[in-house]
DNA sequence: CACAAATTCTACCATACTGATAGACATTCA
DNA sequence: TGAATGTCTATCAGTATGGTAGAATTTGTG
């Protein structure tokens, strides 16, 4: 039940191309410098999310990555599923990649795991990018006077 | 963010124990077979639960496992945390095994995951063993001419 | 055209975790 | 004493995680 780097990785970098929407294409180089991830490894991760039509890519020369869709349209959710897979904790309950169980009539745990799938998809579907984005700019202006940099 | 085998398996054993509440220790044999889970592993299993002081065990000829304490106490959470360990997606937002992230004070991801770490464990912390069994008991009530043996 | 800058793709690697098995050891009771 | 039971340690195959390497492809610009 741990969020996987992946997908910590993908949050920060999309919380970073949300602050920078519509201002064109932002490079790989840039994100894992400015969000110290891992160059190599953040190139796949990116490469998957545009795959699951969340960025969009250009190629060449001042090329770069940029939001597919305004960040108040990408849900947190949409990235935890593209990049960690189903988020139901059991896959008779899940959504991504049902599969019956072989008690069904009688799986109790099938209830109790469909609650807490609910839960957490109420959480990750209603969250949005632009959430995310004001709750970062929030805790920033609340400490005018600190030494830290900018860091999501 | 998948419900282990382990966990699965402790809380199948469980629900069977706590159907057999107060009448004497059952022998690993016996869930293993009634319930279909590996005996060896199984045995892993229940050893961890009595680490954790949701089991007890008696030893030798007519030994055997039973529960601590009665159904009505024992929460799933319980029963999660000592074979998966931390529920918190994310460390800066457990209880169990808590340590600060790098960036603590700007940390987005942080809030979010603290909602999502409440969601689940408020579920996981109100469901009982006592709750599970009576699911179960009505779900086995409402087909009264299934063939279906005994399963939980 | 040629080159540099960027993404894309395929492959690889070390480590840890998962699900499971094996066998020796300790304890209890008849 | 010996059979039945839980306890402990070790092992193992398979898969996932986190990360790296390098060649191939695309594109803008001089």
């Amino acid at each position: 039940m741990k969020l996987s780097k992946k997908s910590d990785y993908a949050i920060r970098a999309l919380i970073y191309l949300s602050m920078n929407y519509q201002k064109g294409a932002v490079q790989i180089k840039e994100i894992s410098a400015k969000e110290r991830i891992p160059q190599k490894f953040l190139e796949n991760i990116l490469l998957t999310l545009r795959k699951a039509g969340v960025l969009n890519s250009k190629m060449g020369l001042r090329g770069g990555y940029e939001l597919a869709r305004s960040p108040d349209l990408i849900r947190l959710g949409d990235v935890i599923r593209a990049l960690d897979g189903t988020i139901a904790p059991v896959n008779c309950v899940s959504q991504m990649s049902y599969e019956p169980c072989s008690e069904e009539l009688t799986c109790v745990i099938r209830g109790v795991m469909m609650d807490i799938r609910n839960a957490i998809t109420d959480v990750l579907d209603t969250m949005t990018f632009a959430d995310m984005c004001k709750r970062a700019k929030d805790s920033i202006e609340k400490r005018e006077n600190s030494s830290l940099s900018y860091v999501i």
